[in-house]
DNA sequence: TACCTCTGTCACCAGTCAGTGACATAGGTA
DNA sequence: TACCTATGTCACTGACTGGTGACAGAGGTA
């Protein structure tokens, strides 16, 4: 097949190269046809041959998931302690990791193929990440809606992450301080501790 | 001045309603001047004439502040109840608001002269918010870092609203579901009193 | 040799974009 | 009357967009 030709795999790595700095820096304006291509130094007409078109470059993006979460393995625990250590290194990756916030602010402005595309394999993922916690943990306590709690503070570690790059404040918070953030742990800690019953027991 | 001219006004009004509908249904891609002008039903020249282009355009958007927040007035109660009714009041107003979710999701996307003349307004909007709840309730409990508990509750209130609108699913929620956003409301309010050390005592 | 497939390049299409200059017309003023 | 200002219309430019068809050359095969 066409995996065979070194040529075709060394144009398809640049392109999608291409793709994933170009989104990570200007953002998904500047993913167009004509862009890409010209980021990647080769005629627009390889894409559509190697890719069908941008479609399929999402597509092949979102199959490279070396990026999504790089989170490491945590200790094993209680639940709190290992969901709260686990969000919180996810927060932290995705303070670093440009590409991801550019996708994930995409993913809430438009429902294209092409978000859809990349949408579907970060929900894979994440539901990875998920049942890694519980298979870490046990499950969570009971008489709590775990599921609710958790996507708030999800979205939260989401939300806050995506206002960091732009004006940098949010509710009156500074978000470009570091001490900000160390506040934001603590809170997003206390809150779990609290909404799980551990500490006042 | 030109105010004292119906026509200018009666254009200049009919331009600013075409603009808001526009990015209401259409997302900020659509916000270009042909197509401002194309739904006013003028010449795109009036756009520059009047406003200045649509940086002056979306500056006379955010100062139409008619819609930012239109929470009604809560009944005075302790801290913790009245903000999360403040709280929950917000979100519904939020997910019955395409245009003003339009424009928070943009923000996080773009920074641009039209998202910065659009976000002072709304941040103007939102400080006023708090006080308007701390003068109602007296101050925060003590020992309590509640500017970074708020930001995180209010975080999440916008991103899960903005997710709403896409694929409508987030962390394993499904949040077309009215039964989900019950759940939430509930999870919240439990964020609350747990963090602000209400129930256990 | 002749043939064929695949890679890569180039030129072109129609459509849209932001922005500008020229013009017709209406209303008010001197 | 004549003049002037402001509203609104139209046509146009230059640049970019996504997308397609034609072509040149390389490499392998019969």
């Amino acid at each position: 097949m066409s995996d065979s030709n070194p040529a075709r795999e060394a144009t398809r790595a640049r392109i999608l190269k291409a793709a994933k700095d170009l989104l990570g820096q200007e953002g998904f304006q500047g993913l167009g046809i004509n862009a890409v291509a010209r980021a990647a130094g080769c005629d627009k007409v390889l894409i559509y041959r190697y890719f069908g078109g941008l479609e399929g470059l999402a597509e092949a993006m979102g199959g490279q998931l070396d990026l999504w979460i790089g989170q490491g393995d945590p200790a094993p625990g209680d639940y709190v302690d290992t969901l709260a250590a686990m969000l919180r290194d996810y927060g932290r990756a995705l303070r670093g990791n440009g590409l991801v916030r550019r996708i994930l602010a995409w993913e809430l402005l438009e429902t294209s193929p092409l978000t859809r595309a990349l949408g579907q394999a970060k929900s894979a993922a994440i539901r990875a990440w998920f049942q890694a916690v519980r298979a870490r943990t046990g499950p969570a306590p009971e008489g709590i809606d775990a599921p609710a709690i958790n996507a708030i503070l999800i979205a939260a570690t989401h939300h806050l992450a995506l206002r960091e790059d732009n004006d940098g404040t949010f509710a009156g918070l500074d978000l470009k301080q570091p001490e900000t953030w160390a506040r934001i742990d603590a809170a997003m800690s206390h809150l779990m501790t609290q909404a799980y019953g551990k500490a006042p027991l």
